[in-house]
DNA sequence: TTGTAAGCGTTATCAT
DNA sequence: ATGATAACGCTTACAA
């Protein structure tokens, strides 16, 4: 026999074939007692509990999963987990596959589909069974890579009239017509927009405008930051776009709510009355805008919902249940109007 | 020959010796082009090259793992990514990781240890190269199985007479006793602290309660909230320790800088001055301390620095360079004094 | 209910 | 510089 003995051995590597030896079955049973319990008889699996609990075996994935061709792993990638507006989805999609038997292995693509293809690539080589995207729009060399890994993926957080599988978005141009209507419904004739220059929070500011534009209404001003916008960039931001907001009353829609509390703030400072002389509508309905004094009038979107939503869909078609294009969903949202409007 | 032709078979999973056939060589040679090019000739290289271009080749990472006993991943664990507290550092943890060609896989642990074995055992069982975990201070059923697991382990966050192995930490009663001086140095004679119960934010308390006491200083107030602490319910905590404020002017250490907002949020509506009957200075530095208006006194610590020594020090390990022990360092932190002190 | 044999896709090792 | 072969540790498929 062949005995390899390599450097690199994991020292007392606990496997499957030690259990067995130890409770006097086949690896297989160990791997049933593991996997599909209810096929193993009672008085077995105690037995194999035990030995994987004296010897402390921890099974291998890796090999489970080369064996089974499944991973038991979705790959979710997001912009960036320090706002809120991730954070929600993802925990609560990580929650709801987890439930299901399934690890999420997080990856953080930044803004910018610079190298969206790369992340992609490197993410498809773990050999994840489904896949949690941001947004709805890919690249070819993404669609191609996707295509070809046959791995289900379910986009978030956007729409596209051809998502590339499943789908739980978010219409972002109607949010901002709903809050040019919101505030045209409130008498605002004069309208601004601060934000973030990505793609969702484009679609949102030109939905906005043109909401302005069927209501009447006139964009006095526009100003955008970096994605996806902090605090001190939207107080300078503001600080630019202030001229135009001294003389008649404006309604301005911030691309976040991070983006509106730094406008809130420097609107003060600068002695501009919120929200007397500037309403101001965020997006995202952070904590921080409940919390602020004054609280911010927001568009809330059910982030959470929008992660159990993805982990439905995902499951069902990892059931196999499901054929593609049947799952898709927007989400819904709705203005809260607090102190700021 | 055995053909298997099993249920799930991926469609047309390109595979390494799909590349090998296309070029003319053994599948060997097209691992060695993957993994050290240096070993192959040029224009051998090339040919494998393009035809992992026309095919699409997505090498499989599982089946490389289990074969070379190495899965090029990092496991992260982390309560949360809410915070900035803890993104900084998973942020330029992962990018440093990333540099070296390593992945790394984020897990939330939230607060409170109660699982922490359970998903560890979860998380070995994908057999990472290295673990980044939160804290040292592990259950005795986690270091039995990260004992066994024979994995790298930095610990962050804190610090421990015998962390389990690498340590990159902070010391947080340091961190609550140089706040008291802080404030004794300013004339401060009354103290309270609100925040968090989780076990760094309570080390911070000790140490804070402990320099107050040297300095001759009274502790008037504490209040604790729910880890890690929000806005709102921190203005609240605030509102029941408010009538110990109204007397002589209090210095108020609050455990994080989302804690700090919410006090300075409440302390005002309630007509308590900030800073000059309430003093308050937060902890983490995050940008609405810097972005709020008044801007918060904070504690400093450069949590792009931990996770940047985090993989320094993981990579060592990882390149055999290293014995256990050396491998320890804690980050310097410093207060910020800004407009609420 | 349990066991046997083969193979998952890659890389370590040894040979040329 | 390149190739042949035997694992890696598990699960599928089939047999008993």
């Amino acid at each position: 026999m062949y005995v390899a003995n390599r450097s690199n051995t994991r020292f007392s590597a606990v496997k499957i074939t030690d259990v067995a030896a130890a409770a006097g079955v086949a690896p297989m049973t160990v791997s049933r007692v593991l996997n599909t319990p209810e096929r193993v008889s009672p008085d077995t699996a105690a037995r194999v509990l035990e030995a994987i609990e004296t010897l402390g075996y921890v099974p291998n994935l890796i090999a489970g999963g080369l064996s089974s061709r499944r991973s038991r792993m979705i790959a979710a990638i997001v912009p960036t987990i320090a706002s809120p507006m991730f954070h929600e989805p993802v925990q609560s999609f990580t929650d709801a596959m987890g439930r299901a038997g399934y690890h999420v292995m997080l990856a953080l693509s930044g803004y910018g589909e610079a190298d969206e293809a790369t992340l992609v690539r490197a993410v498809l080589a773990r050999r994840p069974d489904g896949l949690l995207l941001t947004g709805a729009h890919r690249t070819p060399a993404v669609q191609r890579l996707l295509a070809t890994a046959h791995v289900p993926v379910v986009e978030m957080w956007d729409t596209a009239e051809h998502p590339t599988d499943m789908l739980v978005g978010l219409d972002h141009a109607e949010v901002g017509a709903e809050v040019a209507a919101f505030f045209a419904a409130r008498g605002h004739t004069r309208f601004a927009f601060l934000g973030a220059s990505d793609i969702r929070a484009t679609a949102r500011r030109r939905g906005f405008e043109q909401g302005v534009a069927a209501h009447g209404g006139t964009l006095v001003a526009a100003k955008t930051v970096n994605a996806p916008g902090t605090i001190l960039d939207s107080r300078e931001a503001l600080r630019a776009i202030a001229p135009e907001l001294t003389g008649r009353r404006t309604a301005l829609f911030a691309s976040s709510d991070l983006v509106a509390f730094g406008a809130i703030t420097e609107a003060r400072l600068l002695g501009i009355e919120v929200p007397t002389q500037l309403a101001i509508c965020g997006f995202g309905d952070f904590e921080l805008s409940r919390g602020a004094s004054p609280a911010a009038t927001t568009v809330h979107v059910d982030g959470t919902a929008m992660g159990l939503l993805a982990a439905k869909h995902l499951l069902a078609r990892l059931a196999g249940h499901a054929t593609a294009g049947v799952h898709r969903s927007l989400v819904p949202f709705h203005i809260i109007e607090r102190e700021t409007s």
